[in-house]
DNA sequence: TTTAAAATTAAGCACATGCTCAATTTTATA
DNA sequence: TATAAAATTGAGCATGTGCTTAATTTTAAA
């Protein structure tokens, strides 16, 4: 185990945390460094620069929250619940997901000037993967008509919002997952 | 119409933009002044400190949320339908409503150590204010049965993220209001 | 037109910020 | 044990921050 590697994840750690709390401008180096225990020499010894751990971070969320588009065209209705039920499960069981999740979300909102921020984000914009799953399980008559894309936000939104009450206010009693299906599956099956 | 209400009325709008864009901390007052176009100076002579402009902002903001809790009592169902339609109407044509959703939401995940800040925020917690509503709903069976709190939940953590969408990315389309009710009304109705 | 009040500016203080760098300590290898 | 590499510190720079204050301009009432 890398001694090197080991203060780098830790500062990822208690960047993503300081991150959440303040906003990525109200963040500064030497809170991270001071939360980590140590000097803020010690941060730019592992980081060229601030805008590069918000940037690792980022990575490591888009990674997290990538999704498996061959196995959800195959049974859309079925890998969207399975997708659900992962994420809920995590959000309870994993507080690192919870934060990831929410630190994402914030990401989306804040703008820092930053081609490779903005590229990546376009890469993870989970609505937008989802509408041609979306679509696929409409034309098979799992999913309800109506405009795919509206779909694919009720059900993201939803998600994302519940997320959002959950980390804030982690004893929040999570949905049952049937419960947001029934926002989108056909009412005829 | 006096000036000096005009002045401070146009610092607000413009500190709401830059609060949502950095958050609190990374937002500087000379900013907000600039982008009002006068001295950073002139801004402290309308509001004592940094402080009491997103004090006054989230006022504002609770202001709008409020619910009329003894309407709601009398027929659950349909105010909740009537209460999603009319905040979906205002994200479509008022900007500023979807601001300040932004905003009371991005308010909640920020630590600003302030008595009052946080007091507010407890009366500003939507999710509490309707969990009797859905209460009294599930008693006259026109909600599924099942934990309220989840329930509440679901519904608002929804509204919250298709919200949140929207405010992002404008063109959005805006789910159907039965979809949403779908997810919390009864199934035998 | 005079004059008091209100609006506005610009300079500036004390402190926080991102980041650098030479110096020091710790670690691991030979 | 000697030594090179890696980890870590702490002072310091230029710039940005919240906020104050005296001076100036604009406004409006007498």
């Amino acid at each position: 185990m890398d001694k090197g590697d080991e203060r780098k994840k830790q500062f990822l750690q208690v960047a993503l945390d300081v991150f959440i709390e303040k906003g990525y401008y109200g963040t500064s180096t030497r809170e991270i460094a001071r939360k980590a225990g140590v000097s803020s020499g010690l941060l730019f010894h592992y980081f060229s620069n601030k805008e590069s751990i918000y940037l690792e971070l980022i990575k490591i969320g888009v990674e997290e929250m990538k999704i498996n588009t061959e196995r959800a065209m195959e049974a859309p209705c079925k890998y969207l619940f399975q997708t659900m039920k992962n994420t809920f499960e995590q959000l309870e069981n994993n507080p690192f997901f919870g934060k990831m999740f929410v630190f994402m979300d914030n990401v989306q909102h804040t703008a820092v000037n930053e081609k490779e921020i903005e590229s990546l984000l376009e890469s993870a914009d989970i609505c937008k993967q989802w509408i041609p799953i979306i679509l696929e399980g409409q034309r098979r008559g799992e999913f309800r008509e109506g405009n795919s894309h509206s779909l694919c936000v009720a059900i993201f939104g939803a998600i994302q919002g519940i997320a959002q009450e959950k980390v804030r206010i982690p004893n929040t009693p999570l949905p049952r997952i049937d419960w947001l299906m029934d926002m989108i599956v056909s009412r005829t099956q």
